[in-house]
Formats: C-alpha cells, sequence, structure tokens
DNA sequence: TTAATGGGATACCTAATGGTATCATGTCAA
DNA sequence: TTGACATGATACCATTAGGTATCCCATTAA
C-alpha cells in the first residue's frame, strides 16, 4: 500500500543517492553536472535519479536540452513520519540524542 | 568510511525489516516468535535479523537455546544525523510539516 | 535418556540492483 | 543546416538480496 515510503527508504539506501541528494540541497544540477561529481557514467547517475524520483525525493524538470533535477524536501516526509513512531518507545538516552541533533539546527 | 550510516540505511530500506523493528519496539522477540508474524520460513526471518544486528538496530541475546532480538533505538541516530543536515535547506512548508509530525509525539 | 524444540549454517534459486556500452533523439549554436 | 551537446533508451553483465530447503547442533522437557 504505503509504496511512497518504500521507494523514498530504498532510493536512501544507496550512498551515492544520498551523496545526490545533498548536493541538491545545496543547488539544483543537471545530469552533466551531477556526472562531474561522480566515478561512473552519465547512465548510471540518471538511474540513480530515476530511482530518487521515484521515491518522491527530486523532480525532474525538462528545461530546452538540459533536465534540471530539484531536491523535493516533502519527499523525505514519510520517512521522518515512519520514525515518529518510535517517538513514545524512546528512552531517555535516545531522546537527549535526537533533541541534541535537533539542536544542531541553529 | 561511515559504515554504520550505510548499514543502518539498508537495514530499513527493506519493509519487513521495518515492520521487525517496529515489533521489537513493543517487546523482545526471539525468532521463532517473530517468524510466527510474518509469511516466511524462520531462516529468511533470520537473516533479516542479521541484517538489522549488523546495522546496530538491534542486539540479539543469547538466553539458554533461544535468542532475545532487542530494539537498540540508538542504532537509529545515524540516519536521523543525516536527516539533521537538511535542516537549514528546509524550507517553511517542510519545517511545519517536520513540526506537525513530532508534535504527535503526544 | 530421548525426543522435541530453538536456532545456526550452507547450498541453491530467482529477481533486483548497480553498473557499462551503445545507439537514437531533440536542441542549441555557428 | 550541420555539428556538437544533453539526454533517453536499450541490451547486457556481475553481484547482491530475499527467499527456500536441508542438515546439524545445543538445550530443554518428559
Amino acid at each position: 500500500m504505503n509504496s511512497q515510503t518504500q521507494n523514498a527508504f530504498r532510493a536512501l539506501a544507496d550512498p551515492t543517492r544520498r551523496d545526490i541528494v545533498q548536493m541538491l540541497a545545496v543547488q539544483d544540477m543537471t545530469i552533466a553536472q551531477l556526472t562531474l561529481r561522480f566515478d561512473m557514467t552519465r547512465a548510471a547517475v540518471k538511474k540513480h535519479l530515476t530511482v530518487l524520483s521515484d521515491g518522491g525525493l527530486i523532480t525532474i524538470e525538462a528545461r530546452g536540452r538540459e533536465r534540471i533535477n530539484r531536491l523535493e524536501p516533502q519527499g523525505m516526509a514519510p520517512v521522518l513520519d515512519w520514525f515518529s513512531y518510535f517517538d513514545r518507545f524512546w528512552d531517555d538516552r535516545l531522546a537527549n540524542l535526537k533533541k541534541a541533533i535537533e539542536g544542531n539546527k541553529k
């Protein structure tokens, strides 16, 4: 049923894709630009972008002959939502840890 | 390098494993008990538990001939930590969403 | 002591995954 | 209009992943 959650978790399971997500958080990038940052072919990068798109984590907008890959932050919501299930189970130690992480928000 | 992050993300990429994590949040369980809850063999469940253990999400304690599988909430820290990277990039819409999710904490 | 129970280990199968190479197509610039 | 450039699509390959079946060992209960 909830395939968005599954697709998002799956998309984030690969280290290359997590790197892409972090890069796109800084700025939109074309496939060619992203490919320059990795040691793999453009085709491989494009496959990762497709998986990220399926996971709702990015959007791919055509602009002329280029494709602008843009982070879709809302795509992370299903994942964060899944984690929220544990709020009532977390012990004090992790509660403090979580608080510390969120404190970094600055 | 940071294999804990990778192993944790990978462990959570499978829906069965996410279900196991949620079940173990409620109570510790043996392999046999968990197997009753899924439509797969004990060997398959054990494989999932191994992956979860590699990801630092559970601990497996031997007690007599049984193995007590216990949630290790701190194992989620690397994942939450990874997400915290985006705090400074999130726009208002997602910031509100995140806030709403955390509001569910009760 | 013996049988049943809980689990480990291994081999095996199929499908999915991450990657490449290659060729085709649309678009921009000279 | 004619290349060069950015990307799409496809076929192919090796490895990993999720699953089963099977056999073995340790522990517990009768």
